[in-house]
RNA sequence: UGGGGCGUGGCCAAGCUGGUAAGGCAAUGGACUUUGAAUCCAUGUAUCGCACGUUCGAGUCGUGCCGCCCCAGCCA
C-alpha cells in the first residue's frame, strides 16, 4: 500500500526511497531495521528513530526488524534487551519472534567473513598495544603510518586469527584489523579494528566467543544478513558510511543503503545515556521510569499515551540538521489526545474549606455532571455536594486583582454543575492565615444556572469535604531550569541546571468519590487544572496521581506579564 | 590548518527538474464558553547564513567566504 502515490514525499528520506522504488533497486522491497544496543532503556529520541525505521517501512508496505547489535558482552544484559522490546510494543509496533534478531546469532557467519577478507589480503591481525595504535593513527591532520605487523601472510593471518577465536591471547594483545589506508583523511578509513579478544561472558553466546566484532564490521553484514534496504541512521555514522559500503563491497555480499538524519533534541531535557544514568544513579530522580524521565517508560508513567508520542514523532520531521525541538510541542501532542479521550474529573490541590452558611445541615445531593463537555456520548457522573466543600485555595483571593474573576469577599461565582455561591466572610486564625469561607448560596441556581438569567463570570471546581477522597498529587515540571540544559558556567555541567522543583507533592489534595477504584495508567482530566493519571504506587488507603501537563493557563501567563 | 555534514520567520520544517517562500508548534487579538480549558475566526515578522556571479528571473545553479555540528574507543 503505497499511499505516497501521487504526493511529494514527506522527507528526504522517504524521497530516496521512492527514488530506488521507482529505479527498482531493491527490488521493489523497503526494509528497515531499528538496531538497539541492549545496555539501557529507550527514551524519546529512540522513539524517533523507530518511528522513522518502522513507520517508513509501514508507509511502503514494507518489513522491519528489531535487531539487538549485543557485539559487546562487556556492557548488555537481557534485562535491557526485554525492556526494549515492551517499550515498542507499548509504541504500537508489531515485534516478536518473527522479526526480532540477535547480532550474537551472525558470529559464525561473520567469523567466516573475517576469513574471506584475510585470504584477499584485506585484513591482518594486528599486535599493537592500544597506546601504539593510537600513535599509529595519526590525527585529524597528520596521515598515520603502517603498522608493522600490517603485511603479515595470509597464513600467518589465519593462524593467528584462529587462535584468537580459541582464546589463546589475553584481551588488548592482538586485534584483527582491515587493510585500507592509514592515509586517508577520514580516520574510520584508517585500517579500523574489525575484531577485539575480550574473554567475557556474553549474555546469549556465553562463554563460545573470545573474540567480538566491532561496530563499523558488524552492523553492515547484519543489515546484509537481514536483507535490510534501508539502514537509516544517525547523523554520527555519516563518515562511517564509506567503511560499511567498503567492507560489504569487499567481500562482493548483498549491500544495503545506509542513509543518516539528525537525533532528536528537546528543549529543557537530555537524552544521553550518561546523563541519564547519572540522573538515575546520583538520586536525582527515582529510578529510569520517573515520571520526569525522557525514557519510555517515563513517560508511560507520566500519563503520556503511545499515539501522542508517536504523533510528536510524526510532527518534528525528518531532516539532515541539527536542532532542537520546543518540548512544548510534545505537551500539545498529549494535550490534544487527552482533551479528546480523558473523562473530567474534580480535584481540589490545594483545599480551601468552604462552609455553605444557608445549605441545611446534614442536606446531600448528587448532581449529574458530564464526564467530558463536548462529548455527551461519554456520559455523566453523580457528584455529591454537602454544606461543606473544598476549593481550590488560588480560586479565592482576599483581594482580588483587576480582571481576577473568581471568588472574593461578596462575590458570586459558580461551582461547577452546583450552585452559585457568594462569599460573606473570611475566616482566619492567629496568625492572619485564611482557614475558611463563609459562603451563602442562591438554591434557585441548583446545577448552575439561575432562572433570571444572571451571569457568574467565575467557575470553579470544588468537591464535598464529607465524600471527598484524600490523595497525593505529584505535580511535574521540567528536570531543568533552562532550556539548554548544557548551558553551564566554566566547569559545570548540566547538574547545575537541576530544577529544586520538578517534583512538588500535593499531599493534601482532596478529589471526587467517584475517583475511588481507579487503577494505574487510567487517565482524568482534573478540571482546570490539568491531565493527571493514577500512579502505581496507588493503593486502598491512598490515591496517587501524577500530573501529565497542565492545561494551558492565560489566566496564569497574563498575571505573569 | 584533514575529512564529513548542516545553515529557510521564536522552535521544528516543506520547497521536484530556477519563476518570485507550505504546514505544525509557540506568540498575539477577538468570538464563544457551567473548565480563564477546548473550539472557532484573525494576525504578524523570513536580508531563504553572507558576498559576488550566471539568468529576463535564484531559497533553488556556480564561485568565494562566514558560522555551527560530528570524527583521532580494541563503544555503538
Amino acid at each position: 500500500m503505497t499511499e505516497n502515490e501521487g504526493t511529494a514525499p514527506r522527507d528526504f528520506i522517504r524521497a530516496a526511497i521512492e527514488e530506488d522504488l521507482k529505479t527498482g533497486r531493491f527490488g521493489g522491497r523497503v526494509h528497515t531495521r531499528f538496531p538497539p544496543e541492549p545496555n539501557g532503556y529507550l527514551h524519546i529520541g529512540h522513539a524517533k528513530a523507530i518511528c522513522i525505521d518502522y513507520g517508513i517501512a509501514e508507509d511502503y508496505g514494507g518489513k522491519y526488524n528489531l535487531r539487538f547489535d549485543d557485539t559487546n558482552p562487556a556492557k548488555e544484559e537481557v534485562e535491557y534487551a526485554q525492556s526494549i522490546i515492551d517499550d515498542i510494543r507499548w509504541l504500537g509496533f508489531d515485534v516478536g519472534e518473527h522479526n526480532i534478531f540477535y547480532a550474537s546469532d551472525y558470529f559464525e557467519q561473520m567469523y567466516q567473513w573475517a576469513e574471506v577478507l584475510i585470504k584477499k589480503g584485506l585484513a591482518y591481525v594486528d599486535d599493537l598495544s592500544p597506546d601504539e595504535m593510537r600513535e599509529y593513527r595519526g590525527t585529524l591532520t597528520e596521515p598515520g603510518k603502517n603498522s608493522p605487523y600490517r603485511d603479515r601472510s595470509v597464513e600467518e593471518n589465519l593462524d593467528l586469527f584462529g587462535r584468537m577465536r580459541a582464546g589463546e591471547f589475553p584481551e588488548e594483545s592482538r586485534v584483527l584489523r582491515a587493510k585500507i589506508d592509514m592515509a586517508s583523511p577520514n580516520i574510520n578509513l584508517r585500517d579500523p579494528v574489525m575484531y577485539r579478544i575480550l574473554h567475557r561472558e556474553h549474555y546469549r553466546t556465553g562463554d563460545k566467543w573470545h573474540i567480538y566484532p566491532m561496530y563499523d564490521w558488524a552492523h553492515g553484514l547484519e543489515d546484509s544478513i537481514e536483507g535490510v534496504t534501508h539502514s537509516l541512521c544517525d547523523l554520527g555514522y555519516e563518515d562511517h558510511r564509506p567503511l560499511y559500503d567498503w567492507f560489504l563491497d569487499a567481500l562482493g555480499i548483498y549491500h544495503p543503503q545506509q542513509l543518516e538524519f539528525a537525533r532528536l533534541n528537546v528543549t529543557y531535557t537530555v537524552l544521553s545515556k550518561r546523563f541519564l544514568l547519572r540522573l538515575v544513579n546520583e538520586g536525582h530522580v527515582r529510578g529510569w521510569d520517573d515520571p520526569r524521565m525522557p525514557t519510555l517508560r517515563g513517560l508511560k508513567r507520566r500519563g503520556y499515551t503511545p499515539e501522542s508520542i508517536v504523533d510528536f514523532c510524526d510532527r518534528i520531521g525528518i531532516a539532515k540538521a541539527n536542532s532542537v525541538v520546543d518540548i512544548a510541542l510534545l505537551e500539545h501532542c498529549i494535550r490534544e489526545e487527552l482533551n479528546e479521550r480523558a473523562p473530567r474529573a474534580m480535584a481540589v490541590l490545594e483545599p480551601l474549606k468552604v462552609i455553605i452558611t444557608n445549605y441545611p445541615e446534614d442536606q446531600v445531593e448528587y448532581f449529574d455532571i458530564p464526564n467530558h463537555p463536548q462529548k455527551p456520548e461519554m456520559g455523566t457522573r453523580q457528584v455529591p455536594f454537602s454544606r461543606v466543600v473544598y476549593i481550590e485555595q488560588e480560586d479565592f483571593m482576599e483581594k482580588p486583582a483587576p480582571k481576577y474573576f473568581r471568588l472574593a469577599p461578596g462575590r458570586e461565582v459558580r461551582l461547577a454543575g452546583a450552585y452559585y455561591i457568594t462569599c460573606v466572610d473570611v475566616v482566619k486564625d492567629a496568625a492572619g492565615d485564611i482557614v475558611e469561607l463563609h459562603c451563602t448560596y442562591d438554591p434557585e441556581s441548583r446545577g448552575g444556572a439561575t432562572p433570571d438569567g444572571r451571569k457568574v463570570k467565575g467557575t470553579i471546581h470544588w468537591v464535598s469535604a464529607a465524600h471527598a477522597l484524600d490523595t497525593e498529587v505529584r505535580m511535574y515540571d521540567y528536570l531543568f531550569t533552562k532550556e539548554d540544559p548544557g548551558d553551564v558556567p566554566e566547569g559545570q555541567d548540566f547538574m547545575a541546571n537541576l530544577n529544586p522543583e520538578s517534583l512538588v507533592i500535593m499531599a493534601g489534595a482532596k478529589v471526587e468519590p467517584g475517583l475511588a477504584g481507579t487503577k494505574p495508567g487510567d487517565r482524568y482530566q482534573f478540571m482546570r487544572k490539568g491531565y493527571f493519571c493514577t500512579d502505581p504506587d496507588t493503593t486502598e488507603e491512598k490515591l496517587v496521581f501524577n500530573l501529565t501537563v497542565s492545561l494551558r493557563d492565560s489566566w496564569a501567563k497574563a498575571q505573569q506579564q
